[in-house]
DNA sequence: TGAGTTTAGTGCGATATCGTACTATATAGT
DNA sequence: ACTATATAGTACGATATCGCACTAAACTCA
């Protein structure tokens, strides 16, 4: 592969760790103290998807290992946002719940979000992010297959 | 805004967060032990757009806190990729020089991420991705706008 | 030019990340 | 059913991240 095809692909996955890098950073400016973003991804997505998934399903959701996940969701236990039942059908396995004050956090940072987001829809219309983004899924399943392959 | 659309954005956030998430681990995989991402990005910045840059500079083009940049930095001085030196015209700065070794490593890197790269291309065309960018720039760009208003 | 302000970098501490190795349970193949 | 293998989760340790507080040098502007 020539060079230039080579810079390219780096540019993209470039951009895509800035962008990576400033959106947490603003996200976390939103969340109340001792949560970061993996705590409110966490949150959201059990909102979204529904609770009662398993601590290895949500590590395959964003695609972090494992470990990570069980520290991510102790800590959202710990501050009282999950709770952790035994799976009913697998003895190896737990499931993750929310609790109120989970679900309430989740939805005020939403709202603690909105001003970035008005910011952020003033510059980018939602249809072009729409625009955008089967790309980025389709990379981001192409790389997901070649990672267990 | 309505909730669709704060959706979207919140998609496009997450596809980011993933693929930046498989994107590490993938070049990860092919750096020599001891080092990360983040000392790779550092070379291969140094490298593309010249070495004597500071430190801030480079905490600033990858949207860093400093003080990551500087523990970032320690690691690749210890390594011996990296040399440190005063700025000549900053007595509060420093200058980052590649050494030899910093160079090959990047370079060695890069061609071990080959196969990685053929089986991208292989799914995303050069072009495909070159289409893709000018969006992500844009966000990149406007993000960091952002941060410091 | 001196006092106040800004800027570059680092020390430190709390917490996060993630690889390795482990335990317990489940599943598969015979 | 019995053994071998695979899977879910965690403990632990090395290192990374990043906020806060600090020092030293540079800049500002009256």
């Amino acid at each position: 592969m020539d060079k230039k095809s080579v810079g390219t692909y780096f540019s993209f996955f470039n951009e895509v760790a800035i962008i990576e890098q400033l959106s947490r950073a603003m996200l976390e400016a939103r969340l109340p103290n001792g949560l970061i973003a993996p705590h409110f991804t966490v949150l959201n997505h059990l909102t979204r998807l529904g609770d009662g998934k398993t601590p290895l399903d949500m590590a395959r959701a964003f695609q972090v290992p494992k470990t990570s996940m069980t520290h991510t969701l102790s800590g959202l236990e710990r501050h009282g946002l999950i709770e952790m039942r035994p799976h009913p059908k697998d003895g190896r396995s737990k499931q993750v719940w929310l609790t109120e004050e989970g679900r309430k956090v989740r939805e005020r940072t939403i709202d603690a979000l909105g001003p970035d987001f008005q910011k952020i829809a003033a510059r980018f219309p939602v249809e072009q992010i729409e625009n955008g983004l089967p790309l980025l899924e389709s990379v981001r399943a192409y790389l997901d297959k070649m990672r267990d392959t």
